[in-house]
RNA sequence: GCGCCUGUCGUCAAGCGGUUAAGACCUCGGAUUGUGGUUCCGAUAUGCAUGGGUUCGAAUCCCAUCAGGCGCCCCA
């Protein structure tokens, strides 16, 4: 019979990747705490519409990527991100009502539909932060230096941070229409894809890898548009502070004008972290500023800053960890001692194994050093005595020692 | 949705039209009735993703399907 195997761009995470996927969590747990942000746990459905109106129905994500499905005569959908559902449980709960900032992070799988490659998977984890209700650049400033400790505490540092201002939905939109006038006259020659984000998204149309393309964002008219400070005076007032907070700070960063992202939520500040040494999915962070997406969604308005981070682009980075071994092992030929004896150290709090098959003493032993710490020898002549012989399988040291004492020796 | 590459044991692989389908690791058993991990011996693919074809002969060549990887789009 065939077997069933795992589907397309999903993984297990399996033992040995423990050690790794724990030391994420832990540290993220860590260090978001020591800026006073809480965990919240948001469910894996939502309503479709919660996607639609929060990231943004013009969106890759929304267009073509959610796994969506009907259940009594409901539209769900395996969220694809998760600010949108922070930002549902945020207004459902009052939120807004707690003193500001609330600072919230989250870790958890996501869903997108999208073709697998490096550092892409359909299912995959996120960990993020959301922090609401500063307008303040301050906030922004201490979005991006959590993202930045937590990478550090991971033991990351080969990464750079690019940042840049959207500007708000008023100076964005005279910038799109500039940027449109200029680029019109050389529409025909642009790549199929860029003459449909002309319409859809102009600002993603700077990115573009086409060298036809490239030749024509070239061009000094062109270039005199994007390189312009089109953002308006609050707008530019907010990015400096954010920059000379950064700056006092010591956060290396770096300005990409081309950096716009593809939610819809964002205004003013952007950022991303990326990495030299992933591939082309390079970026292991993404995130920016969302003022209107609380009000977008029914909430009282409410500003609001967040990042999320691919903690399997994490993963790959941090690479292999060992896995931690059990403590003891019980080497007897007498099963029922062996229990016994098991159990006693268990109660203790140190993990403790013995031999469920009854093997050969020399097969015991052979199993312990796999898989444990030290070898609780435990013959004829111990039980007798009331005494347990302790191996330390790294370094073949042995004590003979009584049964109250080998909690002691463990434990050193 | 498009393009390129790849499918041989649980894992990593050799094989390049005629082989009994190497080897290594892992696992299991033994040497070894109380001292392991480093030694030695042994076991483990009628099978080369699946289905067709070409050929006297196919894991090897061709086609299709399926699966995986990478890249584009987009994104963490």
């Amino acid at each position: 019979m065939a077997i069933i195997k795992v589907q397309k761009g999903t993984k297990d995470i399996l033992p040995q990747d423990m050690p790794v996927w724990h030391f994420m969590e832990d540290t993220a747990r860590k260090i978001f705490s020591e800026y006073g942000a809480k965990e919240i746990r948001t469910p894996i459905f939502e309503a479709t519409e919660l996607f639609a109106r929060g990231v943004g129905d013009t969106t890759d994500i929304v267009n073509k990527e959610m796994y969506t499905f009907e259940k009594s005569e409901r539209s769900l959908t395996l969220r694809p991100e998760n600010t949108a559902g922070v930002v549902r449980a945020f207004i459902e709960n009052g939120m807004h009502r707690l003193s500001a900032p609330v600072k919230l992070w989250y870790k958890g799988p996501m869903f997108r539909y999208e073709r697998p490659q490096a550092g892409r998977q359909r299912q995959f984890h996120q960990v993020g932060i959301e922090v609401f209700g500063i307008k303040q650049p301050t906030a922004d400033a201490e979005v991006i230096l959590m993202a930045v400790n937590y990478l550090k505490a991971l033991g990351l540092n080969d990464l750079t941070v690019e940042l840049n201002s959207l500007g708000c939905p008023e100076c964005r939109e005279v910038f799109k229409t500039k940027l449109k006038e200029v680029i019109k006259p050389y529409l025909q020659d642009l790549c199929p894809d860029c003459q449909a984000r002309y319409e859809k998204n102009p600002l993603r149309l700077l990115d573009c890898k086409v060298e036809e393309c490239k030749a024509v964002y070239a061009k000094p008219e062109i270039q005199e548009v994007i390189q312009s400070d089109f953002i308006c005076e609050e707008c530019a007032e907010h990015f400096n502070e954010l920059k000379s907070y950064l700056d006092a700070l010591g956060i290396n960063y770096s300005i990409n004008k081309l950096l716009v992202r593809g939610l819809d939520y964002y205004n003013r500040t952007v950022f991303e972290i990326k990495s030299n040494n992933l591939g082309s999915q390079n970026a292991v962070c993404g995130g920016g500023r969302y003022d209107s997406l609380v009000r977008n969604l029914g909430g009282e308005d409410t500003p609001a800053v967040g990042f999320a981070m691919g903690m399997e682009r994490l993963a790959s980075l941090i690479g292999n960890k060992e896995e931690e071994k059990t403590a003891g092992f019980v080497v007897s030929n007498n099963t029922l001692e062996a229990v016994k004896l098991t159990e006693e150290i268990r109660k203790a709090g140190i993990s403790c194994e013995f031999d469920l098959t009854n093997k050969k003493f020399v097969k015991q032993l052979e199993k312990a050093s796999k898989v444990a710490k030290y070898a609780l020898i435990l013959g004829e002549d111990e039980i007798a005595k009331n005494q347990v012989t302790v191996k330390n399988l790294d370094t073949s040291e042995q004590v003979t020692v009584t049964r109250e004492k080998v909690l002691e020796v463990l434990n050193s």
